[in-house]
DNA sequence: ACCTGATATAAGTATATGCTTATATGTTTG
DNA sequence: CAAACATATAAGCATATACTTATATCAGGT
């Protein structure tokens, strides 16, 4: 018999990270990410920050949403984004480290 | 002026994490990594653990070690894959925590 | 050398994705 | 309502990638 408790199976499991791992797998969403780490910005400010068009920054906020790591609130005119959670920024160090380590490792040798 | 210090400019980093995470994004080579937790597997070893066909397993081995997230090793006919890197498995885990809560979240809502 | 098994590559297809330019929607203010 | 600003969507293009089927390379045994 099959003993799950509640993370799910380890296939979902895998799934669901494969699906967050494809949302980080953009440079400019991870600087999107990391200028959200400050607080939420609006749109424009995410803009001016990254220094892409309005319309490329609204397609990777879209797909952003999409993989539920970002917040959106209208405030007026603007459109507040927001990390879902917080341990994003943990998560993106991790893989900064881990993967810097990897590269450095192969321009040495 | 820029103090950079040994770990590279934040741009690099970021650039190098999203290589890493693109490398992740597919479940079918995080289910290779799985099974690379456990040490050194043959191509066949591992085709027959995951039940895809040669071909595929060995064009996400490439890509897993154009990555640099495998090591390979010839032993006679056999080719052995194994973890460049123990992390990986650490990191695994924590996109897999951190994706389950954001559906597991998005699901009750 | 030949055969068998292990692995890699080639070719082809379908789909997805990042980006640009142009346009639409929505909101506030005069 | 019109004008101005903020954001989203549409259309189009180029590239990448996951997968399948077929074939090639490579190593070992007879």
């Amino acid at each position: 018999m099959k003993a799950e408790g509640v993370q799910g199976s380890g296939d979902a499991r895998l799934k669901a990270a494969a699906f967050l791992a494809k949302a980080m797998s953009d440079e400019n969403r991870l600087r999107i990410i990391c200028v959200l780490a400050n607080g939420q910005k609006s749109v424009s400010e995410i803009v001016d920050a990254l220094h892409i068009s309005q319309p490329l920054a609204s397609h990777h906020l879209k797909e952003l949403k999409r993989s539920l790591l970002v917040t959106v609130e209208r405030s007026g005119p603007f459109v507040y984004y927001g990390l879902a959670d917080k341990r994003l920024i943990k998560t993106l160090a991790a893989l900064s480290d881990l993967a810097t380590d990897l590269l450095a490792r192969r321009t040495v040798l």
